[in-house]
RNA sequence: GCCCAGGUGGUGGAAUUGGUAGACACGCUAGCCUUAGGAGCUAGUGGGGCAACCCGUGAGAGUUCGAGUCUCUCCCUGGGCACCA
């Protein structure tokens, strides 16, 4: 008989959907093990192997943790809003729906040749009406608690198409459609107070997540703590507020620099300037923030031809307007301290500005803050007045207390995050349940007209507004509900809310009467493990712990116990995308080897957390491996095993046991083939195929599962347990010790498991190419490590 | 530019976390088997050298008896930077 992997992928696909094994007892949450992967978009694409790279090795732990007694939970879903099906839809014309709808269908196919545990029956769609009912109620639930905000906020917009352009969209400040040059637009917009959780976002207590991403999202945030500064604009009544975290250098400001965008510019901006700076602000609107920020760019920026007071020494300083001073973080203008901050020095030389030193580093020296100090710095404070001679962190309490007593600023802790704006004027998203009143006031939909539906009478073509306003039954309805004059609001929400919450509605997919079900997502949150890519990092992973935090009334409740990312399957060393036209489809792969080598050799390709440049050589390994396994469970029954045999089956136990739990499916692999190269000749008893066949299941679940039966057992191998290695085969009668002289390797003895020092060096200085090394040198070391090595050091 | 990763044979990668660099595979070479499609089996395979040996984990320095692993500097590649998700 040859191994035929479609002929028994098949049957096993469909033996475990007709007897529902994975279809989960919800009620039953003891030894629970909640394992989910995000969801993918249902792009046009189709799923490429980066999916699969994802889902195969995820459903193997989750096989695993099922073997090991666990209860899992393996849910799946779709993403299904978003730009990519608008972008199609503008293009083609064919409706969002249709062409989400079609995809997910595809998708699905493509996802169950996988052979996963996933439980279908729990399947979610952000883009049906069931689900953003609830992502619409989800954001009521946000404006209830006054989490939810109106305010103006700039948008890229295209002047030509009429439209707004996702960053995505613009390519060198320039429409990625039409070239025409982006410019911003002011629009009001929604956003979620994210900032009120930025203390709890920054606690990770007790959470098992990858270093760098806890790190990535503390850095993301980007706590400061400083104070505001006051500085009165000089014949204006105004007063500009600055952020400074290194109050310390405030006697040596020489000039204060304004945003362009800022609301006050204006009517700040003397006549004499005025032509220059509105000029420059025009030139500012093209530029994004990434770009303005950059330390290596040129620093440009105009005098408003006014000047404010340091509060400090009475000083009047120069007002500049510069791009490189964002309006979204901080107060929108900084003070500039030419001395001591290298981006105001570039600034200060370039337009011949003065440059003051106000202090010093412990050894008298003028120094340049830079991040890693900022915090932490040694030395003092100099020609600053009252707050000279001062140590630096003691300058900086003191002139803050000074502030606070003459009104002059304030302690204050900034950060980074910027709340979540989560606006769209875009069509293919949920509509944001809000209504206007003839007064324009905001209203909130009430929740017994949810899901507010997202109409289907649009126009998605850009017409300068959002695509919502096209419909005149969105409207009709509204004033039938609300009343005459009433409208609704056109814009929709940012996918990431329909992902914010998604893993709490899982438990119970098909509940009618509210988000989800409470008492099953107090038995079954935290998702156990979380899996998905390190991209999602500050974004997504950040909103979905927020909106958990608020939904749960808990600051500190937590979503994800144990996150890990998958590695990027690259092509070509770049991200797959159909724009760059290098997507690589799995199906003729699944079609050619099966899903059980296309799995194992995806997982076999690397480290799971390090991804990789994709190509197929080396799948011919597995698929070798694959039969010599058939061969093997085939073979002869030998009524016992050989010494050799069980040790390598328990050496492949015992790593298998261990690299599993640390998602290293590749050494798990290499393991089980070093196993078979061992076995597959002498051929093995029936105690041991099987056991071998547990440690395979979960990597290939269709051929253990048909080699199980062939062994004639009658139940699934995914609940025959997991097996337990026994010491006693894997310790060594003896073991090679290595010999060293200076370092270097000189001989290899054969000695005893439990040889002594005395013993191990005795015998290395036998050895005659040892001795040969040592000839005419005066030994000063000898260093032994037990079951290792001898170091001779000589000279 | 800023934040975060990562650079090991011809290729994918392994290395008990400071102790034999290259496990397990791919590829390649030679031989066997008379050989229908992902052939199989055996042996070899980091570089140099007849050899003893020498050199080798992006580059350079440092710590150490000993460094792929720790420290510093530099170079390169990838991810993210808030409207792709």
């Amino acid at each position: 008989m040859q191994y035929n992997p479609r002929e028994i992928e098949q049957k096993w696909q469909k033996s475990w959907a007709d007897a529902g094994t994975y279809e989960v007892d919800m009620a039953d949450a003891a030894k629970k093990f909640y394992c989910l992967v995000m969801f993918p978009y249902p792009s046009g694409d189709k799923l490429h192997v980066g999916h699969w790279y994802n889902y195969g090795p995820v459903d193997s732990y989750a096989r695993y943790m099922q073997m090991k007694g666990f209860r899992v939970f393996e849910p799946f879903g779709f993403d299904s809003f978003g730009l990519p099906a608008e972008n199609y839809a503008i293009k083609t014309g064919v409706p969002p729906k249709e062409s989400t709808e079609k995809n997910v269908e595809y998708m699905r196919k493509q996802i169950r040749a996988i052979g996963t545990m996933y439980d279908w029956s729990k399947e979610v769609v952000t883009s049906s009406p069931e689900y953003y009912n609830w992502t619409q109620w989800v954001f009521l639930e946000l404006y209830r608690r006054e989490l939810a905000y109106k305010k103006k906020a700039p948008v890229n917009w295209c002047p030509k198409c009429q439209t707004v352009l996702a960053n995505e969209q613009v390519s060198d400040g320039r429409c990625e459609r039409c070239g025409s040059e982006v410019t911003k637009k002011e629009l009001t917009q929604w956003f979620f107070n994210i900032k009120e959780y930025a203390e709890d976002l920054l606690q990770h207590e007790g959470l098992d997540w990858p270093e760098k991403t806890i790190l990535m999202q503390k850095n993301w945030i980007g706590k400061s703590v400083g104070c505001d500064v006051s500085w009165e604009v000089d014949g204006h009544n105004l007063v500009l507020d600055t952020f400074t975290t290194t109050v310390d250098t405030v006697y040596g400001v020489t000039f204060v620099v304004i945003s362009p965008e800022h609301p006050e510019l204006k009517s700040i901006v003397t006549d004499s300037q005025r032509a220059e700076v509105e000029q420059y602000i025009e030139e500012a609107k093209k530029r994004s923030d990434i770009e303005r920020m950059a330390e290596d760019r040129e620093k440009t920026g105009v005098f408003t031809g006014s000047y404010v007071i340091n509060p400090f020494n009475g000083e009047k300083v120069p007002l500049w307007v510069a791009d490189y001073v964002l309006m979204n973080y901080g107060t929108g203008v900084v003070m500039g301290v030419p001395a001591h901050d290298q981006r105001d020095m570039d600034f200060a030389e370039k337009y011949m500005l003065k440059i003051v030193q106000s202090v010093v580093d412990e050894k008298g020296e003028s120094f340049v803050y830079d991040d890693v100090d900022k915090y932490n710095v040694k030395g003092r404070i100099i020609d600053s007045g009252e707050f000279t001679d001062l140590p630096i962190l003691e300058g900086r309490e003191k002139m803050i207390e000074y502030m606070e007593k003459k009104k002059i600023g304030r302690a204050k802790i900034q950060y980074k995050l910027r709340d979540w704006l989560i606006s769209r004027q875009r069509y293919w998203g949920a509509p944001i349940p809000i209504v206007y009143d003839p007064e324009g006031n905001a209203h909130p939909v009430p929740e017994e007209h949810l899901p507010w539906m997202l109409p289907t009478d649009v126009d998605y073509l850009p017409k300068g507004k959002a695509p919502l306003a096209s419909s005149e039954e969105f409207v009709a309805r509204t004033e039938k509900i609300f009343g005459k004059g009433w409208r609704p609001e056109v814009d929709t929400m940012d996918t990431f809310v329909d992902s914010s919450w998604y893993f709490l509605r899982y438990p119970n997919p098909q509940k009618e009467d509210g988000p989800f079900d409470k008492e099953l997502v107090k038995k079954w949150l935290p998702v156990d493990m979380y899996v998905g890519g390190p991209e999602h990092a500050c974004m997504h992973l950040l909103y979905a712990r927020f909106i958990h935090k608020v939904l749960m009334d808990d600051k500190k409740a937590e979503p994800f116990k144990r996150l890990v990312h998958q590695g990027l399957i690259t092509k070509d060393g770049a991200k797959m995308s159909k724009s760059k036209g290098n997507v690589v489809s799995p199906d003729e792969f699944v079609e050619k080897y099966g899903s059980d080598i296309f799995r194992m050799y995806l997982m076999f390709m690397g480290p799971f957390t390090e991804g990789g440049d994709w190509s197929d050589r080396g799948i011919t390994g597995i698929a070798r491996f694959a039969d010599r396994v058939w061969n093997f469970i085939h073979g002869e029954h030998v009524g016992k095993d050989s010494d050799e045999v069980l040790r390598a089956l328990h050496g492949a136990i015992k790593k298998a046991s261990e690299d599993m739990e640390k998602l290293q499916f590749n050494t798990v692999l290499a393991g089980l083939m070093s196993f078979i190269n061992v076995a597959l000749a002498p051929g093995a008893t029936i105690e041991a195929k099987k056991q071998f066949l547990q440690l395979l299941a979960p990597l290939a679940p269709h051929l253990a599962e048909e080699c199980w039966e062939f062994l004639g057992e009658n139940k699934t191998i995914f609940d025959a347990g997991w097996p337990s290695y026994d010491q006693k085969y894997l310790v060594a009668q003896e073991f090679e010790l290595v010999v060293q002289v200076n370092g270097k390797v000189r001989a290899k003895l054969m000695v005893p498991a439990e040889v002594s020092k005395e013993d191990a060096l005795k015998l290395a200085l036998e050895n005659e190419n040892v001795k040969s090394h040592l000839e005419g040198k005066q030994m000063k070391k000898e260093i032994y490590v037990p079951g290792k090595l001898v170091n001779l050091v000589v000279s």
